[in-house]
DNA sequence: CGCCGCTTCGAACGTACGTTTGGAACGGTC
DNA sequence: GACCGTTCCAAACGTACGTTCGAAGCGGCG
């Protein structure tokens, strides 16, 4: 059996964009759609392939057809939804850095381009009727099985040393470590606050979402800037003196 | 004799804590014990019944003669598991009150009276081999299913209450609204910390957890006090659009 | 037209799930 | 010693899961 097979695994891509085959594309956003909605609905192994491509509007073998398997689609759907918020990390934290010439960035500034480009995301989501895609991260985040633990790296690391290196020229008497722990925190902050936990709060005391998403993303920055400034250190001093 | 049938149904609790009867606390601890580890290993679905009952060394039936059903098992296991950590809040909270007279106590008291208990059933946990019982709390909070969401309520909202009142009378310039996203971000990172995110940056900078913990600890105080005493304010003040 | 990738689908695969059942073993109580 | 409530189990229940299969529809090209 093995004389001749395709190989369509390796190449097959350069047609994809041709103007005749985009119902495909359709069908696969549709899918990370959905999946988008169920996955933060119900979790990885809440998420059934049957209800997803009941949302979709197809068939499951459609759904294999296109991504393999259920954890490649959801590899995908991260892949889709995730990279594009932090590339526009890094861009404006490199406009950030830029601005301040030859001198370190107001930490204020730095923290805005982390916390605000996911902000942005949660505000056009919800333009499209979709309250789910900031919680992905937040299950990206909180699921322990191996089978994400890749991505998670692919995804968090890079943007996470960029902001450490930053950060560092910031808040020069902060070991590495400390500062680590510290944008820990902000992200932790982050998801709580994308994540959705605050939407009781913040709906009971009037405000809604276009309008209170402002003054909740300032207070979120003045906050972990005050706190990231904090004299606390992690270890006594620096780690073993290396500092 | 049919006068005064036992009504078992009822009644029947009594006799619970006998001597004799020992052996069904036994199998219902290690039930607990199992199910808290795969809860934070793999979440609520991703936990199946077989697993929990083959590391507890007991059948499926054993499972439902115990606790009824799944859900009825997992809701066991936080009310037993994080009750004490809150009942055990609450009280040095008390404590702290109690102990600045008159005036309001420190913030940073406050705060601990928070987050050390975590701590402390984080390492009392460890200390058993268990590395996953601070993990099922960030489980619980990031799962949207509605199933838990009255346990939810039941376990946090209270604690969430009186804190926010103690708070309320340190920082009497914040609004009650921008107080609850702050405590929510308070929570938020002491989620990431013991749900195990900050491990690898600890153990990469040499610092082992009973050596870490309380320096860890205090970093987390003093970032989440800067925090909280931050100028910023959710709404522009209050809640409607006056300003 | 006839062939070929590409896409989609219904149906079926084997497996695993949560739950239920009927009964066996044990320890007390009358 | 017969009874009863408690605890435990092996087996089976029906359902749902992720995945696979074979074939149909479709547009482009010889």
């Amino acid at each position: 059996m093995a004389s001749h097979l395709p190989d369509r695994s390796l190449a097959g891509a350069p047609l994809r964009d041709l103007p005749g085959a985009g119902s495909s594309d359709a069908t696969k956003e549709r899918l990370l759609d959905a999946a988008e909605e169920l996955l933060a609905e119900r979790g990885f192994d809440g998420m059934s392939i049957r209800a997803l491509v009941a949302r979709a509007g197809t068939s499951v073998s459609s759904a294999h057809y296109h991504f393999g398997s259920k954890l490649a689609l959801v590899s995908a759907l991260f892949e889709a939804r995730v990279a594009p918020v932090n590339d526009l990390r890094l861009e404006r934290l490199d406009a950030v850095v830029a601005a301040s010439a030859p001198d370190a960035p107001a930490l204020e500034d730095v923290i805005e381009s982390f916390v605000r480009p996911s902000f942005e995301a949660w505000r056009r989501a919800e333009a499209l009727g979709r309250t789910a895609t900031p919680h992905i991260l937040a299950q990206l985040h909180v699921d322990r099985a191996p089978r994400l633990d890749e991505l998670k790296r692919r995804l968090l690391e890079p943007v996470m040393d960029r902001y450490l290196a930053v950060v560092g020229r910031i808040l020069t008497d902060h070991d590495p470590t400390t500062l680590r722990v510290g944008l820990g925190y902000v992200l932790g902050m982050l998801l709580h606050t994308t994540g959705g936990h605050l939407a009781p709060t913040l709906e009971a005391a009037g405000l809604s979402h276009p309008r209170g998403e402002e003054s909740l993303l300032r207070h979120l920055i003045a906050f972990a800037a005050a706190g990231l400034r904090s004299g606390g250190a992690v270890a006594g001093r620096g780690a073993e003196g290396a500092s």
